[in-house]
DNA sequence: AGCACGCCGACT
DNA sequence: GTCGGCGTGCTC
């Protein structure tokens, strides 16, 4: 029997602490201990206590050293298969960080059963060093002696903050001994079944003679009558909690009980909504694209597709016969959404037709909902998951196929700390099983188009609209236009005079407002050109001046505020005063504000004083149930105008709405960032596809200071391949994604003056290791400046940019980085990376 | 992270 | 002379 050492790896280490540690295995542990259980050790010069996960189990010691020994095993099943520990190891390597924070993302937290830490008196108290302690120890001491064994939730309820300090004294002097113990998860939920043993006759007969036990006679005569039921059905029956009348019974060998876990399913009352989806069958070019996903699938070997079919092609349909050729093979499916709140409708389509097979994952969940879930996918009960990315990585048995619908959306790449992209974990999991990687959208994102043209990705259209359903006629409002002529309204006079028609019509409208970015970059009103990177292609963003509140004088305060502010890029970190004229129409009126909800509809209230408006954005929809409550109510026309912001974008069918109307079509196209294009034509493709859905054709007004942009033009003909053509033109031109990849290092500080040294002793490091030990790495580095928030929650924040192609040497340089500076920095200082990150 | 080791200033 | 500050480095 080999498998004596144990490769481990410590949950709770920095970065720079975060590899393999090897232990040994107690003779008593020896069975217990299996790669992907949880295990408690020593850790440290100060043996302090950890938990850790055993990544591998051998024979013999790789390291010439004496090893410590594994002190516990805290999960009596494995916490990991195999395949998660490969995959945390993945991720690791992939967006640097540590295995513990793979570990957290991958398994939901109530699968990790609790360390709890207990304080025991361990020795005497003698003068001597009675005097050493401090009166309150002194008491702390007493509590524990009094106790015998305490816990250290008990004590910090206690004596609260102090308590570490004050333990930790005492422990020095050999006082106190402290202890971990394993706490199980107590999350699980458990129904008991009650079956009878005796026939009902007997049930009745006893029934009748227990008349000393009202509770145990009445459930003995319910069971008469059904035979079977659980302990929640009986007791919600007579009105009672009885758990100990009913173990009597059970003593009395009048029924049998079983304890089954249950798992919760917030979803099951759409599971019984059998009648959302109507099975017609597929059009012919639905079809065809079926059959090329099904052979793709059916060749054993991992493949990536991407689906790209125009608004309302019907792209649910085929990802639905695709699941059902999965079903029918025995595979498991994961779908992935952009946000479950913004996709009822999907969820609701695959809920009803494949009912308790389905589980639903995302973030809103609570703890317990998520284990549910989680053990039920595990177990093989539920193997088609839908949800949001963290579904990602649903332990899905035998798996198939990954979809990822609307696969543009940013929401896909994680913003805290494992900062992973979805499609970078379904590539891998697709390449781990054989699987299919199906990417889905009417505007896919220009990385993942290009593979698909290269042929990494087999590319399947749908290029028409299912059911005879029109494109709505576009109309583009300059908005230059009705300034000129005084009219200084947010609603032009073009949406004016369609909504106005609308409501006459009896038919609704929905008017979209793109918030997004919208001070940031500064735009000549006269043209409405924004003022632009000369080496980037991305907006400038504005700054104004950040120390406005500390000005020494009133004087000082009105000089700095007459001082323009300035623009910077936030990629190379170029900057320049807001100049006093337009570089492209030679205007000096520039633009700086926006335009919120609440003020366009008091504006459209004004306008049209008898229509009846519905407001929804951040402030009305603070729940699920108020967002769902304003969609319905629009479903059953109590409204005539829908007004809001990203979220009426998103997939609902109105048949009753004719006209979209879009505020402000420019607000993004001027984002700070290089995709602002590719996200501005997205959003408008998406809106204007809501209209006319039903069999009357609809109207799309949208406003612009901006008539002649291509992409607007190009949204508004829902021409995808022109819009594709020309932008990844401009991203080769200027070495942008997809033709190299961004990496962020974020440096974080407290103190300014730490932090501007700190964060030029990284860049200096960066280029100096691109010149020796990484010559071959083809990079180029900015910075490092200030991030665009510059100051949050009292830290300063800077960025270095790397543009490089991100490869296992690239990447191997920026955790060496990160290693260097996490070991040898002053502790007041953060560096983390973001790779490729979704916005800046 | 947390803890030990080690090298400088304010005390008995 | 030493007690204790925290800067530096390591953890199987």
């Amino acid at each position: 029997m080999g498998g004596q050492y144990a490769k481990v790896r410590i949950l709770d280490v920095p970065y720079h602490g975060d590899r393999v540690y090897e232990y040994y295995i107690p003779a008593d542990l020896s069975d217990a201990v299996v790669p992907g259980c949880l295990v408690n050790v020593n850790f440290g010069r100060g043996n302090r206590k950890c938990a850790a996960v055993v990544t591998d189990v051998t024979g013999e010691q790789d390291v010439e050293r004496e090893l410590k020994p594994i002190f516990s095993v805290s999960s009596d099943s494995p916490v990991l298969t195999e395949e998660e520990i490969a995959l945390c190891r993945f991720m690791c390597d992939y967006t640097l960080c540590t295995f513990g924070e793979a570990v957290k993302t991958v398994v939901p937290s109530a699968a990790m059963s609790k360390l709890n830490f207990y304080y025991y008196v361990s020795g005497e108290l003698n003068s001597s060093k009675e005097k050493k302690l401090s009166e309150k120890a002194l008491v702390f001491y007493s509590f524990v002696k009094g106790r015998g064994k305490v816990s250290a939730g008990v004590l910090r309820n206690e004596f609260g903050e102090e308590t570490a300090a004050l333990a930790a004294s005492l422990i020095r002097l050999g006082l106190l001994g402290k202890e971990a113990e394993v706490k199980q998860s107590s999350n699980i939920k458990y129904m008991t079944k009650v079956a009878l043993r005796v026939s009902p006759e007997e049930a009745i007969k006893a029934a009748e003679k227990c008349s000393r036990s009202p509770l145990q006679a009445a459930m003995l005569s319910r069971l008469a009558e059904v035979g079977e039921s659980d302990s929640e059905e009986l007791f919600s029956y007579i009105g009672k909690d009885a758990r100990v009348q009913l173990s009597a019974l059970e003593k009395k060998g009048f029924v049998t009980l079983t304890k089954n876990e249950i798992y919760r399913n917030p979803y099951l009352a759409a599971c019984d909504k059998k009648d959302v989806y109507e099975n017609s069958s597929l059009s012919e070019e639905q079809k065809k694209a079926f059959e090329v996903l099904a052979e793709l699938s059916d060749c054993g070997e991992a493949r990536a597709a991407l689906l790209h079919g125009v608004t309302g092609s019907g792209k649910t349909r085929v990802i639905k016969a695709m699941i059902d050729h999965m079903i029918t093979k025995g595979k498991g499916v994961i779908i992935l959404v952009p946000e479950i709140s913004l996709t009822p409708q999907t969820v609701g389509i695959f809920c009803s037709c494949y009912g308790e097979r389905v589980a639903v994952i995302h973030s809103a969940l609570s703890q317990g909902e998520k284990y549910d879930a989680w053990r039920r996918i595990r177990s093989g009960e539920a193997d088609i998951v839908i949800g949001t990315r963290s579904a990602i990585f649903a332990p899905v048995k035998n798996l198939g196929m990954i979809v990822i619908d609307e696969e543009q959306e940013h929401t896909y790449k994680s913003d805290t700390d494992p900062k992973y992209h979805a499609h970078d974990i379904a590539r891998y999991r697709c390449g781990k099983t054989n699987s299919l990687m199906l990417l889905a959208s009417a505007t896919p994102s220009l990385a993942s188009y290009y593979k698909a043209k290269s042929g990494v990705y087999a590319l399947v259209e749908l290029n028409n609209r299912y059911g005879g359903a029109v494109l709505p006629d576009v109309i583009i409002s300059d908005m230059r236009l009705d300034r000129d002529t005084g009219n200084s309204s947010p609603i032009g006079v073009s949406l004016y005079a369609k909504l106005l028609e609308t409501v006459k019509n009896k038919k609704q409208a929905i008017v979209f407002l793109n918030r997004r970015g919208y001070n940031s970059a500064v735009s000549c009103r006269i043209c409405g050109e924004a003022v632009k990177c000369p080496h980037c292609s991305v907006s400038l963003t504005y700054h104004t001046h950040r120390s406005l509140g500390n000005a020494e004088s009133a004087e000082d305060y009105f000089r700095r505020r007459a001082e323009r502010g300035s623009l910077s890029c936030h990629y190379c970190g170029y900057k320049t005063p807001v100049p006093n004229i337009c570089p492209t129409c030679q205007a000096e009126h520039f633009r700086f504000v926006g335009c919120g909800t609440q003020q366009a509809e008091e504006e459209i209230a004004k306008l049209l004083p008898t229509s009846r408006i519905m407001r929804m954005d951040m402030d009305t929809t603070s729940t699920k149930q108020a967002y769902d409550k304003i969609l319905e109510a629009f479903r059953n026309k109590e409204a005539d105008i829908l007004l809001g912001t990203q979220m009426v974008t998103k997939g609902h069918d109105f048949p009753d709405v004719t006209l979209v109307g879009v505020m402000n079509a420019d607000g993004s196209l001027f984002l700070d960032d290089y995709r602002a294009s590719e996200r501005t034509f997205a959003m408008l493709t998406q809106v204007i596809g809501r209209a006319g859905r039903g069999d009357t054709k609809g109207i799309a007004v949208i406003q612009t200071c901006n008539p002649d942009s291509p992409i607007i033009k190009m949204a508004a003909s829902q021409d995808y391949k022109s819009f594709y053509e020309s932008e990844i033109a401009v991203r080769r031109a200027l070495t942008f994604p997809p033709f190299c990849d961004i990496a962020a290092i974020n440096i974080i500080s407290g103190d300014e003056a730490l932090l501007s040294a700190g964060s030029n002793a990284v860049s200096e490091r960066l280029r100096e290791m691109l010149t020796n030990d990484y010559k071959d790495v083809e990079a180029e580095v900015f910075g490092p400046f200030e991030a665009p928030v510059y100051k949050v929650q009292n830290s300063y924040r800077m960025r270095i940019i790397i543009k490089c192609r991100l490869a296992k040497r690239s990447r191997a340089m920026i955790s060496q980085l990160l290693r260097e500076v996490g070991m040898r920095s002053t502790r007041k200082i953060t560096v983390t990376a973001d790779l490729n990150p979704s916005g800046l």
